[in-house]
DNA sequence: GCCCACTATGACAACGTTGTCCCCCAGCGG
DNA sequence: CCGCTGGGGGACAACGTTGTCATAGTGGGC
């Protein structure tokens, strides 16, 4: 800015004015200066701008488990689009179920003052985060819960549709229906273990510890699941899975096998239709999650202070008929 | 800092020393400052800092088309795995294909002053990044390369995997090839065209314009453009796709027909080998793909002044057997 | 007791902007 | 000719840091 007003001849204010597009400059100076920062291929430091304005840094902070699962991706997307609406840029990281990771990332962003928080928490703490909450920075909480902070969380109703994929399969005739959950630790896998025993008592099949395979998983723990759940007395004729991950495991693991049991995945896949036999899975909108969590934060940004609010979306069990049929 | 250096009763350059944890400061010192800086949560502004020290904004800036996309997320997921080894974020933007908001996004990173820009290019112009290149800003095209400007560049054998479709379909005597790409005006949907006559005259059994149908498409149009190749005079065997989306919208279209044509599908995607049949595709990967670009891109910061470089990153053919054999 | 080296700390400028305030000067009415 | 007005423009401070340099005190060797 100072070489495009020592070029134009003008002081470095009326670059700024130029720039700006503020009234007070004589149209044949400003064109001087509009040529001068042509030449010199002049960009405003936004940063510089930023500090003096003391106003929005126009970012929004995205702290996901990975950007590489197509359900995160699908959230990123949504969330760029309401904030690219609202003129924000979005940084983004992924956490990859790292509690130290999540808050790393949480922390840079904050030291970048970006107007607002997204997290999909990775851990169960987020204390660290009270300061900056205090200081003004509005935080929502995406697809899990905080550990131990009162604030906006956006959720889907893990309980209600793991109760309904246990209710859709035993109305089917099936009795021993086992699930397959991501680690015990991670709030989604949890509750969704919760659902599926409340279903399973619902239904009037009781609850067996043995059905049950918390993960981590990967191809070959649940390879070995499966084989387990296969060469039991009583054998299971069917198989809740916990998340998209572990569905597509399954899907591999039982490619080729004659006898299938039926399966129910939570999370919707892309091509889960095509399949034979296609995959019921309860459906879940990645898209909404992003929005409802991305306005929630800019009404806070807007001055929204009501007290907290936890936002539950609704799951949908898309029937597609993957084995529940012939039990 | 002002703040805490009040409180901490020492003047605002001891209070960074301690922040910066530079030597020469009493460890009582420290201490009262650190309680300080606890109490009032207080986080050090990196815009601030950096603006101060001229030094790098420990960004880094993706435009590419869809972050929805799955080869685009593994894009992203790639670059923000060596971004972070190298202590950069990822401040991401979809263009969605259109050169207007591509151009928007890379100038206001450039504004932001990322440490380097990755481009999926969505236009043909980009001299406008010139002042920002003359400027010291790397920028490294990707899977695409820029219109006018040299430049980094890392692509795909867009043409070699095409002529290699064409030719193992050939080979398993089809004659009736139809070819179903993305709009003409995107490079890599042009290209992958190219190697698809290449490949027809290569194969011997020329180059057909009725059996070529270029975008944009979406599912009605891929229908109506299968329909139209079925009921030809000599109907088309197989079809090459040119791009995930469009392998999809095939796929969901030839659902529950009888006589499917045979199909090979440029891009991987998740599951494609459990489909029945199985898609054979051209594989390539997008996680290389972002890592080749960001090396590229890291590799110019580290000071690397060589000439522009265009890497060509191989595919591969994935036979799985969607449909070639019974021609 | 004197000087030196060294440690701990602070004052101040500067990074690239913009907000505030002030100045110069032309034009105009009296 | 004076004073006023208003348009065009500049000087300067400040945003939150950090680099540079200065300074006060302290202890040791002579």
């Amino acid at each position: 800015m100072n070489d495009v007003a020592r070029l134009a001849g003008v002081s470095i204010k009326t670059v700024s004015r130029v720039v700006n597009d503020e009234p007070g400059v004589h149209p044949s100076t400003a064109e001087r200066v509009l040529a001068a920062i042509d030449q010199l291929g002049f960009r405003r430091n936004l940063s510089a701008r930023n500090l003096r304005r003391g106003s929005s840094t126009g970012t929004i902070g995205l702290v996901l488990e990975d950007v590489g699962n197509p359900f995160y991706s699908g959230v990123t997307r949504a969330v760029e689009e309401i904030a690219r609406l609202r003129g924000r840029q979005v940084i983004s990281g992924s956490s990859d179920e790292d509690p130290g990771r999540e808050r790393e990332l949480a922390l840079e962003f904050c030291s970048r003052r970006v107007d607002g928080l997204l997290i999909v928490p990775a851990g169960l703490q987020h204390s660290y985060l009270v300061p900056e909450m205090r200081a003004g920075t509005p935080v929502v909480f995406l697809d899990r819960p905080a550990g131990d902070v009162v604030a906006d969380t956006v959720l889907v109703d893990n309980i209600g549709g793991t109760v309904e994929a246990v209710t859709h399969l035993a109305s089917h005739g099936h009795r021993r229906i086992a699930f397959l959950g991501d680690a015990p630790d991670i709030f989604t896998a949890n509750e969704r273990l919760r659902g599926y025993r409340e279903g399973c008592v619902r239904a009037g099949i009781g609850y067996h510890e043995e059905l049950v395979a918390m993960g981590p998983h990967d191809e070959s723990s649940v390879r070995t699941t499966l084989q387990r759940l296969h060469s039991m007395r009583e054998p299971a004729t069917a198989i809740v899975a916990g998340n998209n991950r572990i569905t597509v495991y399954i899907l591999r693991a039982l490619a080729g096998v004659a006898e299938r049991p039926a399966l129910v995945g939570f999370d919707d896949f892309e091509l889960a239709d095509l399949l034979s036999p296609p995959v019921t899975v309860i459906a879940h909108d990645a898209s909404a999650l992003g929005k409802a969590a991305t306005d929630l934060l800019f009404a806070r940004l807007d001055g929204d202070n009501s007290p907290p609010r936890r936002v539950v979306l609704p799951v949908r069990l898309v029937p597609r008929g993957s084995g529940e049929v012939h039990a």
